[in-house]
Formats: structure tokens, sequence, C-alpha cells
DNA sequence: ATAGTTTCTGAAACCGGTTTCCTTTTCTGC
DNA sequence: GCAGAAAAGGAAACCGGTTTCAGAAACTAT
């Protein structure tokens, strides 16, 4: 059975394929009553479906977007997916998934392949990328929504969503400072992500704010992951510095804090306390529930595929750089405790 | 900067678009070296990069899969989701994620969806959904792959994946007598689903061939989300039963259980044991570590992407059905104990 | 009745590739 | 040196839609 096309459909109501064109997309002038009636019956009788992939070409709109994450398992993504996803289909977009597994040629090549698929967008939400992704992107101009990056080079139409880390981590600090802690730990990202630097530096900023010296301090770099969290855990233990209370840059790492802090006969929050950052889901269900920095998950990934919507909607020469900030919030769960 | 076109590929080596078509493709004929250099050299100059979208019209190959699961947040489709894309990636295939939300309506029309942009062919991992989908899928000869779903209808290009759940749920079924237990309970998945039904006949089937008589098991229905297992071990605690042993459909209600017998001052394993089953990343990182009947996640994505090939690579008449058959296994760790 | 609009529709070009068909060129073997 | 086969590559049709352009039909105003 071969598949109907327009064609058929013309051929069936009468018609020409223009019109039959005309008759679904509601452009382009004006159509009979009677000569629509026509064409939408032939349409349902034959069960016509247009051809997503022949209307892209000659429309130069394929109505799909590719999002890069670092991995689809972290709950973080997921979460931002899902807002993604919800507003894209609302609006008739579907989604290409990419997992770039936080590396950064993978992202590349992904990048270039979504490119040759002529999407009409792209999200960037995988912590680590390279300005040679935006470059591509801006060579073909395929608009971008980027979370969490500072875009440090000419980059028309290049979106940001910038997530405001100060305010939910000066609440956590002040936090901490109030249940009476004095010595710190942070278990960072990866620090040659600007992200992770910025969240160590507003730790270490509002500490000091709060007249915690530097040297009362212990940094230790993880990598966003589990794993890293797990490491770091001794090494925070053997400090001299003797930290009660420990801010990891995500869930995932707090969550490897917690696993190791069982195994090292810690006990949280009674021995040290801990602060994550995220609030996925996950947080909620560790035991103890993790008092973490909350993003607005869901939120960031429906106003990304918005901003996407409204970049695409608006005329050629209007190329304003966008720029949407989210704030950030602490939630306080079971993990943090006063310190005697 | 307009894009550029094979047509000024061929115009720059100065053959024909045919020429340049040829060896970007290798096949139809012989291409001399020296021509082949021309066109390559252009290609290169010019950056040149062929459209996917005409590419997918002409040769209606679209290079392209979508792959329907309940929801991406659950680590169970992170995984399997990995492995399809892992080997996409290898063969040059692009995935379009789509979260069904565990709703039949949308599922359908995520189908047709990815039917009107010609996908070469689907993934349908969502633990719900319906025959339509199947139907829709065949009646646009759109090859699938379907995982953990008996397929009662005819259907020529579909392929099964089969989870053997007996051999893992065996397995736990005597770890637990073995510890000594005699009463118990299953949280079962939502008992519409012949998955759920297959996991809980299989449980109780082989309780009996060990002498546990079905008035010694409580089956409570859950979700398979972690809501399910909260709400069902009150229920189980409050049956005259008394199981000391909990098996749960999958490790999201597990973790719900957990997080339950927290709140009721119930010990795992103490006082109850629990098996759970998935084997994602979470079942270690939970506390205790969950012991879980493990599907090999991965392995079941990168097997559903090897089978679609495999699919996709042979003759047109060949349509013989593929049915593969993927074992379980029960992974000890600490969530059960010995009874006395 | 006629000119001038406005409404409606079809023919054909086009999007950027692939593939068929056929012609020309280059090799073989004798 | 020539016939026949093999190699090489071009012209044009095609995939299934959209969009331009122009002409026909229907409607207004005079």
């Amino acid at each position: 059975m071969a598949r109907i096309t327009i064609t058929d459909v013309a051929r069936m109501a009468g018609v020409s394929k223009a019109t039959v064109s005309r008759v679904m997309n509601g452009n382009y002038g004006y159509i009979k009553d009677e000569t629509r009636e026509k064409v939408l019956d032939a349409i349902q009788k034959l069960e016509y479906r247009p051809s997503s992939v022949a209307r892209s070409l000659a429309s130069n709109r394929t109505q799909t977007t590719g999002i890069l994450v670092s991995d689809v398992g972290n709950p973080f993504y997921a979460n931002v997916i899902h807002g993604v996803e919800d507003v894209a289909f609302e609006h008739g977009y579907d989604l290409f998934l990419c997992n770039t597994n936080y590396d950064e040629e993978r992202g590349l090549a992904i990048v270039q392949s979504l490119i040759d698929k002529r999407v009409d967008g792209v999200f960037i939400m995988s912590s680590s990328m390279s300005n040679d992704w935006i470059r591509e992107l801006n060579k073909n101009s395929i608009p971008s929504v980027i979370l969490d990056w500072q875009v440090t080079m000419e980059a028309p139409c290049v979106a940001e969503i910038q997530i405001d880390y100060e305010v939910g981590i000066k609440q956590a600090v002040e936090h901490l400072i109030e249940l009476g802690h004095q010595r710190f730990a942070h278990i960072s990202g990866p620090l040659s992500l600007e992200t992770a630097r910025d969240r160590k530096d507003a730790f270490v900023y509002h500490l000091a704010e709060n007249g915690i010296d530097k040297d009362q301090i212990v940094i230790v770099e993880g990598d966003l992951k589990i794993e890293g969290g797990r490491k770091a855990l001794p090494e925070i233990l053997a400090s001299p510095i003797k930290p009660t209370a420990i801010f990891t840059a995500n869930d995932m790492t707090a969550m490897g804090v917690i696993g190791a802090s069982r195994r090292a006969n810690i006990r949280i929050p009674e021995d040290i306390s801990l602060v994550g950052l995220d609030d996925t889901w996950l947080a909620a269900q560790m035991d103890p529930p993790l008092t973490t920095v909350a993003l607005p998950n869901y939120y960031i990934g429906k106003l990304a595929m918005e901003t996407l919507l409204k970049i695409l909607e608006r005329s050629k020469d209007n190329s304003e750089q966008i720029k949407e900030v989210v704030s950030t919030e602490l939630v306080i769960r079971e993990t943090t405790e006063r310190q005697e």
C-alpha cells in the first residue's frame, strides 16, 4: 500500500495540490467554503497525513529541536527535559534527545548532526560544553538556548538562561551559620567549569560576609556525580579544619556524601550537616531527606522552550539578545542540624 | 549567507549533482579517483554538509528513530535510553525522545507525530501502552521494537524483547525462603498491565513451589512509582498475615517502601526484608542498599537498537518475527536478612 | 452593461538531495 | 586497429510538499 500523498488528495477532491496545501495551512489567500469541505472530506476519507519531511524541505522549518544534556540519568536533567517537552508537545515540536556523556567531542558531533537535520533550535544544557558548539550553530543561524553558561563570544541568536545561585546560597550559608557552624567544606564541580566556580565563589563569598575566613573552608573538587561526593568525604574528614558542614555543588554529589558517611560511621546531620543543590525529586527521597538549594528544574525547561519559541516567532531583523534569570531558594529538610 | 547545496559543490568541482551524490554515498557506479578528489576537495573547501531533510525525502530513509518511555525520570528508562542511544549514535541514527507520562492518549498522538516524521523505527518502552499504537505503526509499515509486552495481534514488523522474570524472581524467592521467611507481601504494578501480572504471578508461583500458600501472601496494587510503595506499606503492616518480606514490582516502589518504613519506625532489614526489581543505579544508593532482581537495563537498550538495525537491513520479504529474551538475576545487597 | 476590485484557484517553480537511464569514454582481448 | 565490455558521469525525473504568479470567477460600483 503506497503512502497517500497530497496528490492523491488533490485528485480525489478535484482540486490542485496548491489548494490542498492552502486548506491545510490556512495561509495564502482565500478558499471557498465549499472547496474547503471537499478537501477536508478527501483528507478524512483517505486518512491523509502530510509528510513532515517534505514539508520541512519545502518550508525550511522542521518543527524539531534538539536538546543536549550531560546525562539523562541525572534527575536534574530529567526534570528539565519534562519542562521542555511539555511545552514543545503543546506547540507541535519534537525533541531530539542527546546525551553528551560529559564529552565535548561527542557533543560537537551531535551538534553537527542536529545542524544537518536542520532543527529549528537547540538547547544546550550540558554542564560541560564548548564554544565551538555555539560557533557551529551560529554559522548555520540556528538559534540556541543555553543554560547556565556565560557566552563570551559574538552570538546573535543565542539566548541565555542564567541561574542566580547567589540568593539560594546566601540562604544556605545563613542557615548554617544560624545553626552554629563555623568550619565548612565545599565539594565543587569540575573547576574547569565556570558554573562550578560560580557556585564555589558564591559560597565562599557569603561565608566571608558572615565572618568566616577562607582558612575555615575546605574545598574539594568533585565531578557532579555520586562518585565525586563519595571520594571527597574522606578527604574532608582528614582535613585539619574539621568542618561541621558541607555544601555540595549538586544533589548527586550530596548523595555520594551520604553514602560515604554511612560507611565512615559519620552521622548526618548529628556529626555533619549537609546541603545540596538542585532539588530534584531525589533530594526528598534520600535518608535523611536532603536540605538543598532548589533550582526550578521543570520551570527552567519550560522557560527554555518558551524562549526558543519567542526567538523563532520574532522577525528576522530583531536580534536583540535574550537573557532570562531564574532564582534559587533554600529548601530545608533534615540534613542540617544545630552544631553545639 | 545562503546555505551551501549540492549544486554549489557540483559547480565548483565541475561535475554534475549526480556525481557529487555518488561520491558521498559510494553507491551506484564507479567514480574515477581524480573526479572523487575534485569533489571531495570542493566539499571541504565549501564546508558542505548535505541536508538530512532533502536526503530523507529523496531516499525515504530518515536515519531517525523514536523512543517512547513512560517517564525519563525513572532511572530504569534512563539506562535503557543510554543503551539505545550509544548504538544509535554509532550508526548515525538520531533519537526522538518521547515521554508518554503513562498516558495512552498522549502516546498515540506521539506515535502519529513520529509517523508523520517518517522515522525509520520506533521503540515502545512505555509500561502502559495500547495496541492502537502498534496498529498505526504497522499500517505505515514502520518497524517497532517493543519491550516487555505480549503482542496479541497480527503484526509483521514488530520485534519483541521479552524479559524472563522467572529466573530472577525464583532466585529471590529461594533467597527469602532460605532466610527463614514464611509470610510475604508483594506490591505490584497496575494490574491492568500484563507485565505487572506476570511479575506477581511468578512471585506467587515460586512461593507455592516452596510450600508457601496463597493465604500467606498479601498483594497490594501499586503504580510503579515511589508513591505507590509509600502508600502500600501501611496496608501491608495492617494485614493480619504480618508479612516479614516484601517484593516490589520495581525499584521505585521499593524506594517508597524504604521511605515509609522510616516514618513508621520499621527497620529494614531487621523487621522486614525487601526485594526490588530493576537494579537501576539507584538501588545501590538506597539506604540500606537494595537487594533486587536485576534487569540488564543498558543491555536491553543496546539490544533493542541492534534488533531494529537488523530489521532495517534485512530484505523486504523476510518478515519473520524477531523475539529476543533477556534474563534476570538476583543481586543481593542489604535489605534482606535472616528472619528468626 | 462595464470597469474595477476582490476572491478564489491552478500551473509551475522550487526546496536539495537520490536514482534511473543513457551516452560517452576508457579498457580489454584479439 | 577494432569490436565489445566495463567504467565513468551527465540529464532529467523524482521524492511530497510550499509558494509565487497569473488568470479566472464573482462581486462591487458606476
